[in-house]
DNA sequence: TAGATTGTTAATCGATTAACAATC
DNA sequence: TAGATTGTTAATCGATTAACAATC
């Protein structure tokens, strides 16, 4: 399974493409990047060259078979692989992450949410379980988590982390708002929802 | 008030600096940017070039005043202005983000959530409003809403975007799986979750 | 003073865009 | 065939990194 590795850019446009392909697949067998281009607002050789180094069935004239075209993203960004996942921290933001299905779309299954003094609780709707932190090595262990989703607040986050990686985690979205210290060969994604919405207001406020 | 526009790449950095700086300034009344870069895995060159351009301030030898620092990257991200902002969607996702207290901390201050015949529901934790879609027009004009936040079903996003838009909403934080078209001078950021994750099981896999 | 650290100018690197030949 | 669209090679652009003089 040696796949190309594509750089950091272009992985993050693959789910946009992914996203708009399924929107339209009903309606159309082939689609063009210069079409594609046109919808998402992007330059027309760049869609070109992404789909290109995923995919290469382009045909001159008639574009891209559009299922062929999801097919071949969904296999590059491992979306029919499924990889388990668990979230340590309950909370409101936990609990939500916890609940949204969308993440199956992606291959990535979360399994449970972990708390403190939590014990087998199930949220109701997400039918998933709760389970107390002294819970998580074994769970871990037994059930083949490959990333580790946390949720606590701040002064956990580096603890929790060196549990995950303890139990073999390789890979961590990281909600809290510090910068964690891992060993080498553990992919760390750091996640600042109010960062982003700073972003949003600093560029609002540049406008005027 | 004419502000420097810098890059999204640099941008994107300066609240992982405030982050920082304000965790370690009860400490630290000086601080340089080489132990910044060592401390958060960055390039010294790009940490010194990054806080000259919001800063400046710093001296050989000793480095920049910690406090000075924070203060000038809270200016440059507007943090010291609110900026209000209301949710549209009152499911999951927008409660949690409803009920988070981090956003204020950049100055956005999330003032109500949105939904489908709700009315008048306060969210007990958050001591926030949740109100009926009916209301939305007058809420917002009297209010002073600047920015509006998508968290409504991919089908309904679309429709949502129009509305704060014809109320005169300027920025839209969207989590719906759907690019917006919106007239020219709004901004929109759009944020994907599950892609997110996908990238990081993407590339988890590729490290096999 | 000597040395750490700054800010700046030049070099490198990577990603995007432009140009164009190939092809269904 | 003609024209739309592909894939590729070269040019541009922007951001990161390296080198170094200035300074407290």
């Amino acid at each position: 399974m040696s796949k190309k590795q594509l750089s950091k850019s272009v992985i993050e446009r693959l789910p946009l493409y992914l996203n708009y392909l399924q929107e339209i697949s009903d309606d159309k067998n082939n689609v063009s990047a210069t079409f594609i281009a046109k919808e998402l607002g992007l330059g027309e050789v760049q869609v070109r060259k992404d789909l290109a180094a995923v995919s290469g069935a382009g045909k001159p004239k008639v574009g891209y078979e559009t299922e062929t075209l999801i097919e071949d993203i969904k296999t590059y960004l491992n979306c029919n692989n499924v990889t388990n996942a668990v979230i340590v921290g309950a909370g409101k933001i936990g609990r939500a992450i916890l609940g949204y299905e969308g993440f199956l779309r992606y291959g990535v299954d979360i399994k449970a949410a972990f708390g403190h003094h939590a014990n087998d609780i199930i949220d109701i709707e997400a039918k998933k379980p709760i389970l107390d932190l002294s819970e998580f090595d074994t769970y871990v262990r037994e059930n083949d988590i490959k990333i580790g989703i946390i949720t606590v607040p701040v002064a956990y986050a580096q603890e929790i982390a060196d549990l995950m990686v303890k139990n073999g985690i390789k890979a961590i979205w990281n909600f809290a708002r510090k910068a964690l210290s891992v060993p080498p060969g553990i992919i760390v994604r750091q996640e600042d929802l109010a960062a982003s919405v700073a972003i949003l207001s600093c560029k609002l406020n540049a406008m005027e």
